[in-house]
DNA sequence: TCAATTTGTGAACACCGTTCACTCTGACCT
DNA sequence: AGGTCAGAGTGAACGGTGTTCACAAATTGA
C-alpha cells in the first residue's frame, strides 16, 4: 500500500484536467455548443491552446465527456425517484416528470447528448457498448420500471416492456426536445390562460400512463 | 399588363438564388449541417463565396430558408394524408406515421429545423410569428385533427384540444427525433426478432391514440 | 451615349480545431 | 550530485470557417 496508490505528479493532471472540464461545463451551459471552442476554454484557464491536447485528443473528446457526466446525473437523479419508498403509480408518474424536469435545467447538455449522429452509422451503437453508457442505463431504468407496472397488474399485460418503455422514453425525449429548442413550448399566445410546462408536464405523463395502463374491467 | 409583371433581369437572379439553394440542399441532405459552408456552395455553382451574399444575408439565412421548405414538404405530405377520404380512424393513424416516415426521410433537415434556439431567447417566437410558420402550420393540422376526433367521438370529451395536439406532437417529435439521432433506433441487440422501424412507428402510434381515445364504456 | 444600379470578385479579418518543433520543469536512476 | 528522460506547456503555423469591403465588370435606364 505504501502511500496512497495515486499520488504527486498524477494529482496535478488530474487537478488541470478537472479545470478544463469545469471551464468547458461553465462555457458550455451558458452558450451551448456553439460558443465552446478550445482557445475560449484555454483562455478561461490561463493555458494555451495546445495545452489541451495534452489533456483531451479531441474537442470531440472533451464534449463527448461533457455529456457522458451530464447524462450520469440524469440518470442518478432518475434512479433516486424510482428507489423511493412509494407507491408504484406516483413513482411510474414522477419518472417520467423528473426525467423532463432535469434535462431542461440544461437544455444545452440534453440537446448535445443526443446530437451524436455519426456521419457514417456504421453500426453506431451495437448495444453492448449502448449498455455501457449512462444513456444506455437510462434506458434500462426506465424498462424495469415498465416492468414492474407491467407485474404488479398495473399496466396492460399484453405489451412488450422493452418495446414499450421505448415508446415512453420517445414520448418523454420529445417532450424534453420541445420545450429546450421551443423555450416556452406549452404556451400559446392564443389561448392565454394555458398550461405552465410544470403542468404539461403532468398533463403528457398522464397521457402517456394512460396509453399503457391497464383499462377497468381486466383481469390481472 | 405589358408583358409579364417579373421579367428579364429579376428571371436571372431568381435563377441564380435557385441554383444556391439547389446546391446547397443537396450538400445538406447528404451532409447535414456540419457540412454545408459557403465555399462548398460557391464551389458547386462556380461563384466567388462573396457572391452568395448578393443574395442571402447570412449563412443562417440561407439554412433557414432551407428548413422552412423542407417543413412545408413536410406539411403539404401531412394535410394529403388528413384529407383523403378516409375513416378517421385510419386517417388519425397515418397522420402519424406519415408526419414520422416522411421527417426522416431527410433527417438532418428534420433535426436542423428544430435546432432553431435562438441564444437570447427573447420571446422567441410570439405566436403570431409561430403560426406564419410552416412549423406553426403543421401543427395547426394536427389540432384539427384532434379537433374532429373529439367532436366526432372518438376521442374522450374531457381533453383540451390544444394541449392533447402539443402532447401528441411531443411524442411524434420524440420518435422522429430517435430514429434521426440513433439511426437504428427501435433495433435492441439483446431481442434479436424485435420491430422494425415501421412496425415500431406503428405500436407508438397505437400508444398515442389509445392515451387520446374515448374508453369503451362512455357516453358521447 | 452616359450615368447609375446591380452582380461578381479577390483579398483580407477574425475566428475555428489541430499539429509540430521546441523549451523547460520535475522525477527518477546511478 | 549529476545526468537522463518523460512529460507539460508554448508559439507559430496550416487549413478551414463566415463575413466584409473596396473595387471591376456588366447590365439597366434615360
Amino acid at each position: 500500500m505504501q502511500d496512497s496508490e495515486i499520488s504527486p505528479a498524477e494529482r496535478r493532471r488530474l487537478r488541470v484536467r478537472g479545470a478544463i472540464l469545469d471551464a468547458a461545463e461553465k462555457v458550455f451551459a451558458e452558450e451551448g455548443e456553439a460558443g465552446l471552442s478550445i482557445r475560449r476554454i484555454a483562455d478561461e484557464i490561463d493555458y494555451s491552446p495546445a495545452a489541451i491536447y495534452k489533456y483531451f485528443s479531441s474537442k470531440d473528446d472533451l464534449v463527448d465527456e461533457l455529456k457522458e457526466s451530464f447524462f450520469g446525473r440524469l440518470l442518478g437523479a432518475v434512479h433516486e425517484i424510482v428507489d423511493r419508498r412509494e407507491p408504484f403509480s406516483v413513482r411510474a408518474r414522477r419518472c417520467m416528470t423528473g426525467y423532463v424536469r432535469i434535462a431542461i435545467e440544461k437544455p444545452h447538455h440534453y440537446v448535445a447528448a443526443f446530437s451524436g449522429v455519426r456521419p457514417d452509422a456504421e453500426t453506431s451503437l451495437d448495444a453492448r457498448a449502448f449498455e455501457d453508457t449512462n444513456k444506455g442505463r437510462a434506458f434500462s431504468v426506465l424498462t424495469d420500471m415498465v416492468s414492474e407496472g407491467i407485474e404488479g397488474g398495473y399496466f396492460r399485460s399484453d405489451l412488450d416492456p422493452v418495446n414499450t418503455a421505448k415508446s415512453v422514453w420517445a414520448s418523454i425525449h420529445g417532450l424534453t426536445m420541445m420545450i429546450a429548442h421551443l423555450p416556452d413550448f406549452p404556451a400559446t399566445a392564443s389561448m392565454p390562460g394555458g398550461m405552465n410546462q410544470a403542468e404539461f408536464m403532468e398533463f403528457h405523463s398522464d397521457l402517456i400512463i394512460r396509453s399503457i395502463e391497464k383499462t377497468s374491467g381486466e383481469a390481472a
